[in-house]
DNA sequence: CTTGATAATTCAATACAGTTGAGTTAATGC
DNA sequence: GCATTAACTCAACTGTATTGAATTATCAAG
């Protein structure tokens, strides 16, 4: 899913919209910046640069934020996003609940909602996706015409691959072409991604990864997945699958089994099941992590190890800038990796001129890929390309 | 290294650009093709496919096959790619030799040099870097006005990296601007790549990966490397150190251990050497291999565990179309670690709808990242984007 | 064998967007 | 103050792609 844009011939119209792009993603990096310096970084003139930026404000994306004084010469008018010159509506589908959320033009959320699923037909799911979307947008006040599309998110993998069956799976679902379904259903540009993919994105939106090209975003979700981003743009492999890190074998007491039968909620929570104790929310694990329950700080030292192994693997296959650990485990709980984790020296990414930590942690809680599905729509709006 | 084109504005001149290499990479795709037919499958009109068509003429890159009949209409005039129309030189710099290669623009190899390397210098390989490069455009008859640029291989990690101080490194280049260098040695374009990627790109040019976009390339060197390719473009990490496989953990006798350390080029050396047998070249290896030499088929069991972990981990983290093994290992030890591995049925490369291997033999023996390097020109000519 | 349908191609006019160069404006610094 | 500097605007120009009508060559049917 999260199929790349196809590559097509450019014109005059197509151009437009790749500059468009271009300019808004210089002023997003930029914070705020005048004409004559897009033109510089950009490599278009100044006078289409100036073109481009009243188009811009016309639209409403961008606005005007005083002049640049201190210099030479005549001072730069200053423009940076407005924020309420669009907005991204996420709506993440999991097996027993839907969650929409609204954030701006800036990643900033807006507004979050959840709905309990009581059915997971395709048309029970559509009805409360629908229903939830409109209830959220209307609550956002958000207009229609600012509403730059929706990001869907549910748990991959997606067709049929070797990793069927998990428990996470909505497997009713294979062989309908879900953009095309869902951008029918709520009648906005829609993208499809997996729960990992989203959130790695949503921290270059907002978050860790702010300024970063090229990065690994480890999520824990019921299982462990990942998100990669390279040159700004997700991995997502020739079938929508890439970031299956939870599938990948590593050592471990008896042989080898999946990493995240060893690193991952559902791990930890059969651990703690097994000394008795039950976890329903996150907030069980942050309490026993509190309290420094002895089976919890067994889980994290046995899942230390293995966790080591798979950054160790990512940072040498990848190259990344940093990895990012969020999603759906307490802060504390990515916190203590942080520390617990040992980065090996004989790694590509032990490297003297870094001024990114290889290992940071991103966002995390409940609402993680939710928000990231919406992310996936504003990074799509500054993402240059010739596309249909 | 092999840095990512830097996005930029489109202009008509750039827009043009773009639009000719959408255009040669649909002649490239099909073999041979109409005007209408681009038009239709490029997004662009067929007037503007025509004037794309008539410049590439004139340049010499295609040329007329006649027309297609047998349908309704006018029959269409087909197009190929003109293989004399454009020529790339690959350039592979190693510690004891600098190998040089010509392909011409359908990937087809020209003719290869090798000239040992006495000194490592900065100037005595670029010194022997320039004669070889001459000598070998002028044996192959290509005029410099058709050499559409050099691809130059030197093993990788490139930069400050952990991983420093392998045996196969020339050390001396740190902080050398090797592109900037290498343009104006040789007066032509130049990439700069490790073997490894390099490799990988020239099975898409010619080879397994014809007609793939998404897939790895193990590449056995002195150590193991991998190149990743994404959407036709190479997956190289933020620092250009991306695919650095031979370094991940996994499981061996005593704990775990590098990859490379049971999987590679030098680790068969080792492994022979204890068992009093010298390896000097590749034909040993076969040799050893036709006679079954017992320590090569003890290797070949003990490395067939480690890789399939390895081809494990790819699959799930990259999702490739298909994984190609190569590089610089006989054919037949590749073949049989072809039928050796064990491709797990739990990854999301086993699926029932593929068309494509999952475990592939590329492009093997000495000249490969050699070739490679030119594949890197060759391929980027094709590659439509909008950059300076 | 003629005629109509079909599809590729060309031609000429048009539109779109970026570039260029001259001119204007408003700061800094001596 | 006045020269310098730099951002910005205006108007003319340029390069490419698009559009729609006209042309050409083949197939298929009568």
């Amino acid at each position: 899913m999260t199929t790349p844009a196809k590559i097509v011939g450019a014109n005059a119209e197509r151009a437009r919209n790749h500059n468009r792009k271009v300019v808004l993603d210089r002023i997003r990096t930029s914070g705020q910046v005048g004409r004559a310096e897009i033109a510089r970084t950009s490599g278009l003139s100044t006078q289409a640069v100036s073109n481009i930026i009243a188009d811009l404000l016309d639209d409403g994306l961008i606005s005007e934020l005083g002049r640049r004084s201190g210099m030479r010469g005549l001072p730069a008018v200053q423009y940076g996003l407005n924020p309420k010159g669009g907005f991204a509506l996420g709506v993440e589908i999991r097996p027993d609940a839907v969650f929409a959320a609204v954030i701006d033009l800036c990643g900033t959320p807006i507004l979050s909602r959840r709905q309990t699923l009581f059915a997971q037909s395709l048309q029970a799911v559509s009805d409360t996706v629908l229903a939830l979307s409109n209830e959220v947008m209307r609550d956002a006040g958000v207009p229609r015409d600012r509403m730059l599309g929706a990001g869907i998110v549910m748990p991959g993998p997606f067709e049929a691959t070797g990793l069927e069956g998990s428990a996470s799976e909505l497997p009713l679902w294979h062989d309908t072409d879900l953009v095309t379904w869902f951008t029918d259903l709520l009648g906005v540009p829609v993208l499809v991604s997996n729960d990992a993919n989203a959130a790695a994105v949503s921290e270059r939106v907002t978050g860790a990864a702010k300024g970063l090209n090229s990065y690994a975003f480890l999520y824990f979700g019921t299982g462990l997945g990942m998100g990669i981003v390279q040159d700004g743009r997700l991995v997502t492999g020739a079938f929508g699958n890439a970031g299956e890190i939870g599938h990948i074998p590593v050592p471990s007491v008896n042989g080898t089994a999946p990493l995240e039968t060893l690193v991952s909620r559902l791990s930890v929570q059969r651990y703690l099941a097994t000394a008795g104790i039950k976890v329903r929310s996150s907030e069980d694990i942050s309490r026993a992590y509190a309290a420094c329950q002895p089976a919890l700080m067994d889980w994290l030292s046995a899942a230390s190890g293995p966790l080591s192994t798979a950054i160790a693997i990512v940072e040498n296959m990848l190259d990344p800038e940093t990895v990012i650990l969020g999603g759906a485990m307490p802060d504390a709980i990515i916190d203590h990796f942080l520390t617990s984790v040992t980065l090996p020296d004989r790694s590509v990414s032990h490297r003297s001129d870094r001024d990114v930590p290889r290992l940071m942690r991103g966002r995390s809680g409940r609402m993680t890929a939710t928000l990231g599905g919406a992310a996936l729509i504003i990074n799509r709006t500054f993402m240059p390309q010739i596309a249909a």
